[in-house]
RNA sequence: UGGGUCGUCGCCAAGCGGUAAGGCACGGGGUUUUGAUCUCCGCAUACCAAGGUUCGAAUCCUUGCGACCCAGCCA
């Protein structure tokens, strides 16, 4: 397995920390445990789109397997075909391979149906399963609770000969859904509830994704999960917590069966990130129920709203690797995340310049019909990145946030009779302030000194520097400005965690202008607006004659306002 | 109060008997034609608590306390 070549390959910086799994991995190469072999899986249900919880075990199980020059299969644990689809699987396909990593085996747990139906009947035959009749109901009341074992069911101690002859006519469809179902016959009075005879095959008719109707009976997933890893070859097989109590189980049902290879199940912590959440029932509930455009919303932690937003594959990765593996119950502040999409970005993103509430200027003392294209650099450290040419003419467009009539202290934009650096251009003063009826500032009037073109001007400091657009030659644009979907760090905390809900997450500026050379910018291309933040051009949204940019993040703001 | 797991700085996280790495956040200097970036400095006598073992404990033992997960014919 590696990372693909069209992605930015892991740089050797990308700081690698040390964490159990490593440990337990280079415990076993030195052991010599596995032949030397290394070979993980990242086994996702396809029901829902991938996020960003999802990401950490891609990275942790892709990375491992790249780590060890071992194998990494992407495995579809598709035993649940009520909610299960095709473009599930195709989306969670896609996502994996914008991440960056190539899978060395695609694989279905469907592929394997007819195999793990042959080891359901060696269980009956060894009188390891039995067929039961309870309902589900019943078995409920049979299960016992947590401090109070189970009662064993009725149908138990069924003859070898009449589970398997049950269990055939099951596949047979000659029973109603529901009616019976495979049990492990392990023990009832497990103080772990996993192990009380729990299900391995129940009937449904449904039709499935990729079996279509060849079976109406389908495999649970413990039973299907551990089957799969073996007859894959998996070595480590890296899930969440919530697993740890079907570790037994899982050993279980392979040392039944006696497969060639007996992975080892290890679990660790997943991703909680403060103010969203990562359960993909609620996600789906978002989606379906509309309080979000869909799945590649950009408020969405899915990676395909992710990548919509603007965030790269490279800085999803670096989080991953920054917020380590460990079994602790933990919660990640949303500022690692930014913080790892801010240093990629700042890095790598082109500069440009962006208004996006204008406010007209128009500079008296510049000739009317001139235009000058002053050359800006793409990057302030990195000049390798080229130039590019920015038109500038009599009246110019700057935010109206860089203007103040009654400054705060310490303000160091434009202010009446102060003056301001456009940026990569003049420094200009302003002479006048223009009003409307209501007594909204509607234009400035401004002077611009000649000599400060590329140096600063005579015996007088000027702090400020502001970003701008030529007026004529600006393009319109329409800015998406996303902020958290919720308000609360914890949503799940809420009896209902649409209540938590932000009903800010968006605001939509669709009167910006932004410069001329953005004209040919491509769906997904990145861009720092000076001073305001990093945009990401729509790649599903086409708005007549108009730019739609998405804004990832803003830039980190130190000034401490009053 | 059955079973499983976890408790190191505001948030993550190394550490595995030899005297508390690192990152994010935060605070403060410097550079800067982005209040960005970059850079420098500061930030746990302390590792859930209490006992014990040891020359020496976050690391070993004991007992507490707290948190999370499990009673789907979901994964």
């Amino acid at each position: 397995m590696s990372i693909t070549e069209n992605q930015e390959s892991l740089s050797p910086n990308e700081a690698v920390g040390a964490n159990f799994i490593r440990h337990i991995i280079a415990n076993d190469l030195k052991e010599n445990k596995h032949n030397g072999r290394v070979a993980t899986r990242f086994p996702p249900e396809p029901n829902g789109y991938l996020h960003i919880g999802h990401a950490k075990s891609i990275c942790l199980n892709f990375g491992m397997a790249a780590e060890n020059n071992g194998t990494c299969n992407l495995r579809f644990d598709d035993t649940n075909p009520e909610k299960e689809s095709v473009e599930f699987m195709e989306s969670i396909e896609r996502d994996v391979q914008w991440l960056g990593f190539k899978w060395t085996e695609l694989h279905h747990a469907s592929d394997y149906f007819e195999q793990l139906y042959g080891y359901a009947v060696e269980l009956i035959k060894q009188g390891k399963a039995y067929v039961d009749s309870l309902s589900a109901d019943q078995m409920r009341a049979y299960r016992g609770t947590l401090t109070e074992p189970g009662k064993e069911s009725p149908d138990r101690n069924r003859p070898i000969a009449e589970s398997l002859d049950l269990f055939h006519r099951m596949r047979a469809g000659e029973f109603a859904d529901g009616q019976c179902v495979l049990r492990a016959k392990i023990d009832m009075a497990s103080p772990n509830i996993n192990m009380r005879d729990p299900v391995i095959y129940r009937i449904r008719r449904a039709h499935h994704h990729r079996t279509g109707n060849d079976w109406c009976l389908y495999p649970m997933y413990d039973y299907t999960h551990c089957i799969s890893d073996a007859l894959e070859g998996i070595t480590h097989s890296l899930c969440t917590l919530e697993f740890e109590d079907h570790r037994p189980l899982y050993d279980w049902v392979l040392d039944q069966l006696q497969t060639t290879y007996h992975p080892q199940q290890i679990e660790f912590a997943r991703l909680q990130l403060e103010y969203t959440i990562v359960s993909k029932r609620k996600l789906n509930q978002l989606v379906t129920e509309k309080h979000v455009n869909g799945w590649d919303d950009p408020r969405m932690p899915t990676i395909a709203g992710l990548r919509r937003a603007g965030y790269t594959p490279k800085a999803i990765r670096d989080f991953c690797e920054r917020i380590g593996i460990t079994k602790k119950d933990s919660w990640i502040e949303m500022s690692v995340l930014e913080y790892c999409i801010r240093t990629d970005l700042n890095e790598n993103s082109p500069r440009v310049m962006a208004v996006l509430q204008p406010l007209r200027i128009v500079i008296e003392n510049y000739p009317a019909d001139q235009t000058e294209l002053l050359e800006i650099g793409n990057h302030p450290q990195r000049p390798e990145l080229g130039k590019r040419n920015v038109p500038f003419s009599k009246v110019v467009l700057i935010e109206q946030d860089d203007f103040a009539e009654n400054p705060p202290p310490k303000y160091k934009r434009l202010i009446s009779g102060g003056e301001v650096r456009l940026r990569g251009a003049y420094v200009i003063k302003c002479h006048e302030v223009i009003k409307d009826a209501d007594g909204r500032i509607t234009e400035l009037r401004c002077t611009y000194d000649t000599d400060t073109l590329g140096k600063n001007p005579e015996g007088r400091k000027v702090k400020g520097v502001i970003h701008w657009v030529s007026e004529e030659h600006s393009l319109p644009a329409e800015a998406r400005l996303y902020g958290r979907l919720f308000k609360l760090p914890n949503p799940d905390n809420e009896e209902n965690f649409l209540d938590a809900l932000n009903p800010d997450s968006l605001e939509i500026l669709s009167n910006c202008r932004v410069e001329a050379s953005l004209a040919n910018a491509q769906p997904e291309s990145r861009y720092q607006f000076e001073r305001t933040g990093y945009f990401c051009l729509d790649s599903v949204d086409d708005i007549d004659g108009k730019l739609v940019f998405n804004r990832t993040v803003t830039l980190r703001d130190n000034w401490e306002k009053d």
